[in-house]
DNA sequence: GGCCAGGACACCA
DNA sequence: TGGTGTCATGGC
């Protein structure tokens, strides 16, 4: 069978390149710890938003799964607040915080991470666990975002209402398991729909000749 | 001023 | 099992 999947990566790699996302990134790489944090913050909010509330975190030396658990859920909450969701994603981050020394440090927590009990945590759902388990931990579990969902739906790759397990098993099966191509992957398709929304769509210069238009 | 952004969960029928 | 409301900030 031909692979679409695999078909549709080498046509985002083509055109927008290497994206150097983390942990695998050119200049800035930031540690593990802070990966699973973002994982977390970004959930149903804006990249930049996330990053202002790392940036609060990292000024408040509050980097470390130990200080997040010694942090008052107040405080934690008002260094979050720009990624929105704070009082929510305060608790989160630090139940996520107490499973993570649950396994003895944040190292034994990466080697030994799994998805079923990971999604036992509350505050990590299925996009969350597998962009912790890829980003942070290096294993190959594929992520399935919105904009997978929506791009692939339209390219009549999957269905219109196929639900995460679905989409996920789709590319799992027909790619190898690879966390190099699926970090590489998920960044590529968030940088399409960056690049491809409805505010501005690419139109003629689309990888997938428009047929992911309208809006992603 | 409205819409949207790299979701997850509680609640209800 | 599936649908709906809630959580909330910041950029455009």
């Amino acid at each position: 069978m031909e692979n679409k999947s695999l078909e549709v990566y080498k046509l985002l790699h083509k055109s927008f390149g290497q994206q150097h996302w983390w942990p695998m990134g050119g200049g800035f790489r930031p540690r593990e710890w802070e990966v699973c944090v973002g994982a977390i913050l970004t959930q149903n909010t804006a990249w930049t938003n996330v990053e202002k509330a790392l940036a609060n975190l990292r000024k408040h030396k509050v980097v470390t799964a130990e200080k997040m658990l010694q942090a008052k859920t107040n405080d934690l909450a008002i260094m979050i607040k720009p990624s929105g969701y704070y009082n929510q994603k305060a608790a989160r981050l630090r139940g996520f915080s107490e499973y993570v020394l649950s396994f003895g440090s944040v190292q034994k927590f990466l080697k030994n991470a799994g998805r079923h009990d990971l999604l036992k945590v509350k505050g990590i759902g299925p996009e969350t666990a597998d962009s912790i388990l890829l980003y942070a931990c290096g294993k190959p579990h594929f992520v399935v975002d919105a904009y997978t969902k929506r791009i692939f739906a339209r390219v009549g790759l999957v269905k219109n209402n196929a639900g995460y397990d679905e989409i996920q098993k789709f590319f799992e099966k027909n790619m190898k398991k690879d966390e190099k191509l699926y970090n590489e992957f998920h960044a590529l398709i968030v940088e399409l729909a960056k690049r491809h929304c409805k505010k501005k769509p690419l139109c003629k210069s689309c990888p997938l000749e428009g047929k992911c238009a309208k809006r992603i």
